[in-house]
DNA sequence: AATTCTCCATACCGTTGAGTATGGAAAGTA
DNA sequence: TACTTTCCATACTCAACGGTATGGAGAATT
């Protein structure tokens, strides 16, 4: 019972580069001796820290689950502001942060199951988060949840196409899909 | 010169179980060996219809590519009906289409040069369709420039969230995005 | 000082991958 | 019938991967 100094940091040093090249080269490279190489050290390293690579991709699923889960949300909140501003803060930040990792692990999570179940966990806190947003602006729960859908699809598919990033004026567009109609005189609203 | 009848069968065996592996496994289930026991063959097949692994991946972008680029607008350009049904037929089809082999090569652009030239090609024809859509409705081109690339994207992003699937009800949700408000009486539609 | 524990390097094994060399059966051609 | 072409099986090579076994340097403990 030691508790050295290094043991945690070459730990986390794993992790940090697992997530790196994960973001760089999604979850494909994830292979034991690349990743020792870069870190200046041998295999004999990875298996002490780590039973085998199922374990290992664990702890980086894990890892990342806490590090970017709960992150952006806190962000938002932590701004402040009502309902309708933290959403677009929301989609804002969403769409200027990095999203090769996310996109790694939703990749990674077609085929691994428990990059699926982690996956499954976050998307289902970030939906829930969104419809939390969603129903003060004037929509139904339902409602809401097509929209918590359809808006974080529509930023999951965004950014895997290339083209021009979205700008202030795309936000604003964003924004108006999100906002419910008066409901006055009768309008339903549309359909001629 | 002889141009046996097994030549191409044997061909479109190898491309049609590489394209069931890629929807099914990913682009990393595209192994010669693997594949080849499946067809009840041996490698000395594959290297003799294609001259590396590469030269294959290349065959198989090019006939996805031939498959599926123009077929899906092709079905609804033969249902007929104004923009606005045809629309609503494509994204219907979109939803109910097997997506997998979709996902798969869009995963596989990601790395992937070649896949990634392919990718591009058939995601700038099927936006420009989808612009061609919705211009007659209404919509100012630049309008219907970012509406396409944000109806494309949320149906890429949907499918890669597991969920209930798009029914009549959401169907129409979609479509009353997509449709641009009557320019009635100066309002500008919302906005309080 | 002797011992134990931590952390890692080295060397090895079995498997799987891409790619090559070669031979051979079948069918088509002369 | 003799020859050529088509298509594939077999048998290799080489490299990279995951995983194991072992030893050893250095710090911590006694």
């Amino acid at each position: 019972m030691v508790n050295r100094m290094n043991d945690k940091l070459n730990q986390e040093r794993w992790l940090g580069a697992g997530l790196q090249v994960l973001a760089e080269e999604g979850p494909e490279g994830l292979r034991i001796m690349p990743i020792a190489q870069q870190l200046g050290v041998t295999k004999g390293s990875f298996y002490w820290h780590y039973r085998n690579l199922e374990d290992y991709q664990s702890a980086l699923l894990e890892e990342w689950e806490q590090r970017h889960t709960r992150q952006v949300i806190h962000h938002v909140e932590g701004k402040g502001g009502d309902a309708l501003t933290k959403l677009r803060n929301l989609v804002s930040i969403s769409f200027s942060a990095d999203a090769r990792l996310g996109q790694a692990i939703r990749r990674w999570a077609i085929t691994n199951p428990q990059a699926r179940e982690a996956q499954a966990r976050v998307d289902h806190d970030r939906l829930a988060y969104l419809v939390s947003l969603l129903r003060p602006l004037g929509w139904s729960q339902a409602r809401a949840e097509f929209l918590a859908r359809w808006l974080y699809g529509a930023l999951i598919g965004y950014f895997s196409l290339q083209g021009p990033a979205v700008g202030t004026v795309q936000l604003d567009l964003i924004m108006d899909m999100l906002t419910p109609p008066p409901k006055t005189a009768g309008i339903t609203r549309r359909k001629a």
